[in-house]
DNA sequence: ATGCAGTTTCG
DNA sequence: CGAAAC
DNA sequence: GCAT
């Protein structure tokens, strides 16, 4: 957010006085409080939270006249798979926050999707012309507000507002006069209005897109450029129009501007130039005003002639400065007549942020309170609002418009604003009691959703434990340190030995799961080259096993006798020293999330559960109702209303926790491993919620990573992402997210903020040069957090600057890295790596026909381009030749070819049967770019666990191997290992012995119960 | 209040 | 041993 | 940052 345009490249001096983001942030929250978009939603005590519904376009189109040139282009169509290209576009949109600083936020009303309902409301009595221009539906716009789902649905709408669906934009008529000079006109012309649109996103600066065609183009996509050019030269910013305002003096100003509305008609001639949709207010949608001629007339009530009179809505002084604060700072200024509350029906705090952008409801009302006075009463706040002159219905307000002083504003922008009390509360306004009881149910609800898998949780550990301890002959539980080890069952401490309910999927596994060779009929087909030869398990444990017959079977699989695999192999290993290396890893942390639970809430549960229900997430009942809910699950059957209850299903109460007869089918995946995820919802690029996954994935890549803590941030934020991509709809609900576990509530109201601004504030507004640079070092290979830092502290801003001078920074790895910087920065085309991995196959088969050579990394998952190549070289050592030095040979013969350029690392003994290398290559054609490439070579029976190490992606690695842990195993690239023992902090105190009998990478899943994966399907 | 994958290579 | 990488 |  600081001036400067700053070519990342250059030496920016003053930027080690930028304060942090946390600074920013905590000194603009700390007097401001959250964006008022996104009070966070807290759990805990917060009843008074609200959440204002506030509809905010979610993309935001920038639409910056001299950037124009790359504006992005939607098209409003499938935005499923386009999902991710067009969350790509927008970053880049938005990336270079430098460049563009004059954007004007010109979020176009939605309007497409819906039908324009919106017949002209009825005019209000002093318009002179109606002009309703509607090009812009044909808006880029469109095809985010596409999402259709709900704006259809929508019910019906309040009576008085015009209907819902917004209408094009306004777009305002006047003559092209007035906006040269402003101000001046007469209020009369001024007038010529609108329509009525309460939709304008933008708050004042509806386009004014009368004749000019080429205006809309920004729609257009690039061809707009041009036009954006030229768009902005003419009118009066904002800015100026304010202040010309504000140069009206007393009488005049009455005269010109009779309400509230004549105001905002002014205002809607020009164009928000400093808007950068970031406002603070951006996406507010305020109606202001003015109740004075109802509280002098008031007891007497009738009204209906008093509007002639008196109008209603009076303007003055204090509303022009009130007003003109908030539309500077972003905020949407809705005409009193124009209000549109939500729909009764729609209820709740969560809620359809498309349909309520489509509607465009109005999210806050500001009364004018003149000093010394009394606030407003409910009543006539309504009286104020709607097309006629009586205003509106009581029921008319809607559940959660929220009514605030003007102080709110002040206290959102203004950073020594002051303000009392929030949302203030209404007298008289007979929704307080209801919505609040409202919401403190839900609250409640998600709370005790908590505390409940929380006891279960303990429960079930505590249930295990016990169980352990009983029948480990004895063995006493509480070694859970050290020794232990030898004996085959003693599992350390949080270690759960797998059990059928340890099968994600709640139901038993497919018959034959457990022992492949048989099961083939039912299987569906094994990976194409393993072949199975599969041992005779004995693993009987098909249906449900109960624990015991659980661990019978993993007890004594099999002595397979085969490849005896040396034991030692894996302790073998050179420094395998597995020392204790238990490093003292203080983290002072501070910050402790309470999770009070509010106890007593038991006898709720039965009202809680029936609200809940009603609002069962729409995603919940996607992905996983069968049509036929044919019995076959007896259990459930008896339930009223089915899978109602969903959640609490989880594995966690899996156990004997029969307790609250609720074991339903689970209706939600939502597994604590995402290596478990079924068929059905496994991550995916192009689901609903790409678009904000990505952004998180941003955030996450954007999370310095500095301290260890740092890491784990960004870890949870791709877990959270990932989380979201495994969901087959659209989840934009904050009970709905804080559901998914790897989602919390700070993480919810990021997502939140997300949905509603397209953005995070953290992805634009704020990001010191510091942090951009570091990161853009830690793009030069072999350079990370911690270099990168060092590398800028000591004076380095741009790659070029350390290109310069190598001698100051470093060398080695750093001089490879510097040296193909532009190209390790790209990702390769997948032909491109076939094209590689041929010519090593080719080598390879010279050297050695019976050696294999598989292309591993995301080539195996299918992507369309690969970071690098990953090779792995193995060889059936069946008739007593293993690969052993083959991988030296390739790498010769590759080097003989000019293909590889650097080695980057190799193995310290070429002849070990898992050399690794790390190296660059390029075809030998001109023009190539230098690639990176991994060669692994591995023994023949190490195969499977290195398949799915080098398969990945990472974060399903971790997700399995995490599981393994868990459960008393070890999962790393050479093998699985069980009974592993760990000292408490968890480093492992025994390598564990192999798991024998593992031939395939489904043997691995089989044992872990992970249901098999394809290569694709291993996340994202 | 603590763990969060498990490993290799380099300097 | 820490940093960087897979 | 999330879950235990
Ligand atoms: O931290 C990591 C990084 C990678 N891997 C495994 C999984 C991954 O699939 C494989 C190859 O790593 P690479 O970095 O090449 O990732 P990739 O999955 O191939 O993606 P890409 O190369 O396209 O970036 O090594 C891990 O287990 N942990
Ligand atoms: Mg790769």
């Amino acid at each position: 957010m600081n001036r400067k345009p700053v070519p990342l490249s250059e030496f920016a001096l003053l930027s080690d006085l930028e304060p942090t983001f946390e600074e920013r942030l905590a000194r603009l929250e700390k007097a401001v409080g959250p964006h008022p978009l996104f009070k966070p939603i807290n759990i805990e005590s917060d009843s008074e939270d609200d959440e204002p519904a506030l509809p905010v376009r979610k993309d935001v189109e920038r639409e910056d006249g001299r950037l124009a040139g790359q504006k992005r282009v939607r098209d409003g169509q499938g935005q499923a798979q386009d999902a991710r290209k067009e969350a790509e576009k927008a970053i880049e949109a938005l990336e270079p926050p430098k460049k563009r600083q004059a954007t004007t936020s010109s979020r176009q009303p939605a309007s497409k999707p819906v039908p324009p309902v919106q017949p002209t409301k009825p005019p209000r009595p002093e318009l002179t012309e109606v002009l309703v221009l509607d090009e812009l539906s044909d808006g880029p716009v469109a095809s985010t507000s596409k999402l259709p789902t709900a704006a259809p649905t929508k019910t019906r709408s309040p009576p008085v507002t015009s209907s819902p669906s917004t209408s094009p934009p306004v777009v305002d008529v006047l003559s092209s006069d007035s906006d040269s000079d402003g101000c001046a006109k007469g209020s009369k012309a001024v007038n010529a209005r609108v329509s009525k649109v309460r939709g304008i996103g933008k708050a004042i600066a509806p386009r004014a897109s009368r004749s000019n065609a080429f205006e809309v183009p920004l729609v257009a996509g690039q061809a707009g450029a041009a036009s954006a050019r030229t768009r902005k030269k003419p009118r009066l910013s904002l800015e100026q129009a304010l202040t010309e305002a504000r140069k009206i003096k007393g009488d005049k100003l009455a005269e010109q501007f009779k309400t509230v509305s004549d105001f905002i008609d002014y205002l809607e001639q020009f164009s928000p130039q400093l808007a950068d949709s970031k406002k603070i207010l951006a996406g507010c949608r305020i109606v202001f005003v003015n109740t004075d001629h109802w509280r002098r007339s008031s007891q007497t009530v009738v009204v209906r002639a008093a509007a002639s009179t008196a109008p209603r809505n009076r303007f003055d002084q204090a509303l022009r400065t009130n007003m003109s604060v908030a539309a500077k700072n972003g905020a949407t200024l809705v005409r009193p007549e124009d209000f549109v509350p939500p729909p009764y029906e729609v209820t709740g705090e969560p809620f359809d942020l498309e349909r309520a952008e489509a509607e465009g409801w109005t999210t806050h009302i500001i009364p004018l309170v003149p000093q010394g006075q009394r606030a407003p009463t409910y009543k006539e706040i309504i009286a104020c609002l709607g097309p006629d002159s009586s205003g509106i219905n009581d029921d008319e307000l809607g559940p959660f418009v929220q009514v605030v002083g003007f102080p709110w504003i002040t206290k959102c922008i203004d950073v020594k604003g002051k303000a009392s009390e929030w949302p203030y509360v209404l007298k008289g306004d007979f929704r307080q009691s209801e919505a609040e009881a409202e919401k403190e149910e839900k609250v409640r609800q998600v709370v005790k959703e908590r505390e409940r898998a929380r006891k279960k949780q303990a429960k079930l550990e505590a249930a295990k434990k016990k169980k352990l301890g009983a029948k480990g002959k004895g063995q006493e539980q509480e070694d859970t340190d050290v020794e232990e080890s030898d004996g085959s069952d003693g599992h350390a401490d949080g270690v759960s030995p797998l059990g059928p309910e340890d099968w994600p999927e709640g139901e038993a596994p497919p018959a034959g799961y457990f022992d492949q060779a048989t099961s083939q009929s039912t299987l569906s087909s094994l990976p194409p080259r393993q072949k199975k030869a599969k041992t005779p398990t004995t693993a009987q444990v098909g249906g449900g096993g109960s624990l015991e017959q659980e661990d019978v079977e993993m007890s004594d699989p099999i002595e397979d006798a085969d490849l005896t695999r040396k034991m030692a192999g894996p302790s073998s290993s050179p420094a395998a020293q597995e020392s204790p290396k238990g490093r003292g890893k203080a983290k002072a942390k501070a910050k402790v999330a309470k999770r009070a639970v509010p106890k007593g809430l038991e006898d709720e549960l039965a009202m809680v559960d029936k609200y809940g229900l009603d609002d069962i997430d729409e995603f919940l009942e996607k992905g996983t109702i069968d049509p036929s809910p044919v019995s076959f699950d007896d259990d459930e059957c008896m339930i009223l209303s089915n899978r109602v209850d969903s959640f609490s299903t989880e594995e966690e109460n899996s156990d004997e926790e029969k307790e609250e007869f609720n074991p339903r089918k689970r209706v939600q995946r939502n597994y604590r491993y995402a290596c478990d995820n079924p068929e059905e919802n496994r991550a995916t690029r192009n689901g609903p919620n790409e678009p904000v996954a990505f952004q998180l994935e941003k955030l996450a890549d954007l999370q310095s990573t500095t301290t260890e803590k740092d890491q784990f941030r960004q870890r949870s934020y791709k877990q959270a992402a990932n989380k979201l991509r495994s969901c087959p709809t659209k989840v934009t609900r904050f009970d709905q997210l804080v559901k998914l576990r790897g989602i919390g509530d700070k993480m919810a109201n990021k997502i939140i903020e997300i949905l509603r601004t397209g953005t995070h504030r953290r992805l634009t507004t704020f990001q010191t040069e510091r942090e951009k640079t570091v990161k853009l070092f830690c793009g030069i290979y072999g350079v990370g957090q911690a270099k990168a830092a060092d590398l800028y502290d000591r004076g380095a801003r741009s790659v070029e600057m350390i290109r310069r001078d190598p001698a100051r920074f470093g060398a080695d790895l750093l001089h490879v890295g510097l040296k193909y910087y532009e190209d390790l920065l790209e990702r390769i085309p997948r032909d491109e790596v076939t094209e590689l991995y041929g010519h090593a196959k080719r080598i390879a088969y010279n050297i050695d026909p019976k050696l294999q050579v598989w292309c591993m990394g995301s080539y195996r998952r299918g992507a369309e381009t690969c970071g690098d190549i990953d090779l792995i070289v193995t060889r059936d050592p069946s008739d007593g030749k293993t690969h052993e030095g083959a991988v030296q040979k390739l790498w010769k013969g590759l080097v003989a070819e000019k293909m590889v350029r650097h080695e980057l690392t190799v193995p310290e003994d070429w002849r070990s049967l898992d050399a690794l290398v790390h190296d660059l290559i390029r075809l030998p054609k001109p023009g190539a770019k230098m690639r990176r490439i991994d060669v692994l070579g591995v023994p023949f029976d190490e195969i499977p666990a290195a398949m799915i190490y080098f398969t990945g992606n990472d974060y399903f690695n971790r997700s399995i191997r995490l599981k393994a842990r868990r459960h008393g195993y070890r999962l790393n690239q050479r093998g699985l290992y069980k009974d592993v023992a760990r000292d408490r902090k968890g480093d492992k105190l025994t390598e564990g012995v192999p798991v024998p009998g593992i031939k395939h990478e489904r043997d691995i899943f089989r044992i872990l119960k992970v249901p098999y994966c394809e290569p694709e399907q291993r996340l994202p």
